[in-house]
This record gives structure tokens, C-alpha cells and sequence, in this order.
DNA sequence: GTCATAGGCAACCTCCTGGTTGCCTGTGTT
DNA sequence: AACACAGGCAACCAGGAGGTTGCCTATGAC
């Protein structure tokens, strides 16, 4: 049932840990970086920042064990490159709520004027 | 301007901040309950949870620093809303995101598809 | 007035996280 | 072969996050 219901609480858990993922200003910088298209070394997204080389390893193994990214050995390297479907799967969420918010707002304010 | 364009680093700052609050179970529960429309005590949201009144406080106020939820006293109860604003701008940013590297993938292909 | 309820404040504790350093392995390059 | 470059692994450290407990205040109910 990978892609059919999966319970309320399993989705809560699997979306907080994206969000979690997505919550540190040097991760979300990296995501930011990795819009380009083409994947990346760590050395090559590791330049620009202040942090070390192993820093931005961390960070980009915490990305990719929620599967916002996605790594590929090429020769001595390894190369890192955005995966859609995390990043979807955040945005379903953030709009489900939204929705879920949306239709609360409206019946309340039906309620209201309907006297 | 405070709604104007803001500098990158700004957009990311803030969005990181989002991120992380809705980055952990328990609060993202929280958010779900309040989906619901009406704004909820304290008490209220801790109930069901495993938690303490205080740690459901501590959590509520996260969310709150972040703008994603908002809290007005109505006697001596403290009652807590989702302010959608908040939960937009995170949303403007996986959109943000997404485009970007959709267009990336399309111009990655039209590239190898000239020959 | 008295009591119960709703919440704030502060101290405290534990564990995770972000970050570093040092060293080892693997792959190119010349 | 010798060297340089890209990265992995492990230990270590400081600080922050999640959570609890204890106590105090304010508001509502009787």
C-alpha cells in the first residue's frame, strides 16, 4: 500500500520528517542550489558555504534519507541531484491543510450569516 | 518592504524558520487538529496527546513565533488558530522549488533531445 | 469566599543536532 | 609509481530541543 492510504498518523510522520529535513537555512540553501538541474558534487556545493566539507556531507546524507535528494557515484565523486516526488509529497500536505482550513473558514462563515 | 521582494537569503531564513516548526510530529498533529475551524484551548489540544499541558504550550509556541498559528485569550483560556499566511509562504516556496527544477528538466531535455 | 480549572514561568534533565578534526580509502593524473 | 583530489568514517564537543515537574496567578463556578 505504498501509494494508497496509509494511515493519518504515517503520513503525519513522513511529512514532519521532510519538513524537519527542509527546516535548516543551510539544507533548504542546498535544495535552493540544486534547482539548477544538473547534480552536484559535494566539493562543488560545499564551495560558497562556511561550512566544512563534512558538514555538507551531513547535511546532504539527512536530505537524502527523506528522499529529497538522491545521490550517483560518477568516477571519485558523488554527485547529488533534487528528487521531485519528497518535495510533491511536502506540498501535498501543505495544501491539504490549506484545504482543509479553506472549507472551515467558509462553513463558519455560512454559519455565521445565515441567522 | 516587508512584502516586497526580500533578499534571497531572507526568503530562506524565514522559510527554514517554517519549516522547522512543522518539522516535528507532534506539532504537525497540532496544526491537523486545528484544521478543524474553530480555535482550541490549551487543554483542549492536549488532550489525546501523550503529552504534558506544559509541552503542548511549548510546541504551540513554536508555531506560533513562526506564524503559523495564532493565539487570543477568551477569559481565562488561551485559544489557538492556524493563520493561513504562514503556511502559504512555505507552500510559495516548494512551489518556487518545484518550478525551477521542473524547468531545469525540461531544458536538460531539450538539450539532449537537439542533436 | 472557596474551590476547581486554565494557564504562565522557571528550573531542570536528557538526547539529538550541527559542526569540527583527524585519518583512511578510492580514483584520477602525470 | 607518486601525488593530488573527492569522499567516507569515527570520535568528539557545545548548544539547543523536547519534555517533565513544581509552583504561582487569574478567571470562572457554586
Amino acid at each position: 500500500m505504498s501509494n494508497r492510504i496509509r494511515s493519518g498518523t504515517a503520513v503525519l510522520k513522513t511529512s514532519a520528517a521532510i519538513f524537519a529535513a527542509l527546516g535548516d537555512e543551510t539544507r533548504l540553501g542546498l535544495v535552493t542550489k540544486l534547482t539548477g538541474g544538473e547534480p552536484q558534487s559535494i566539493a562543488h556545493l560545499t564551495a560558497g558555504t562556511k561550512l566544512t566539507r563534512q558538514g555538507v556531507t551531513k547535511h546532504l546524507r539527512v536530505l537524502e534519507e527523506v528522499g529529497v535528494v538522491r545521490s550517483l557515484k560518477v568516477g571519485r565523486e558523488s554527485r547529488f541531484a533534487l528528487e521531485a516526488k519528497a518535495l510533491d509529497d511536502a506540498r501535498g500536505y501543505l495544501d491539504h491543510v490549506s484545504q482543509q482550513w479553506d472549507d472551515a473558514l467558509a462553513r463558519l462563515k455560512a454559519f455565521v450569516e445565515q441567522e
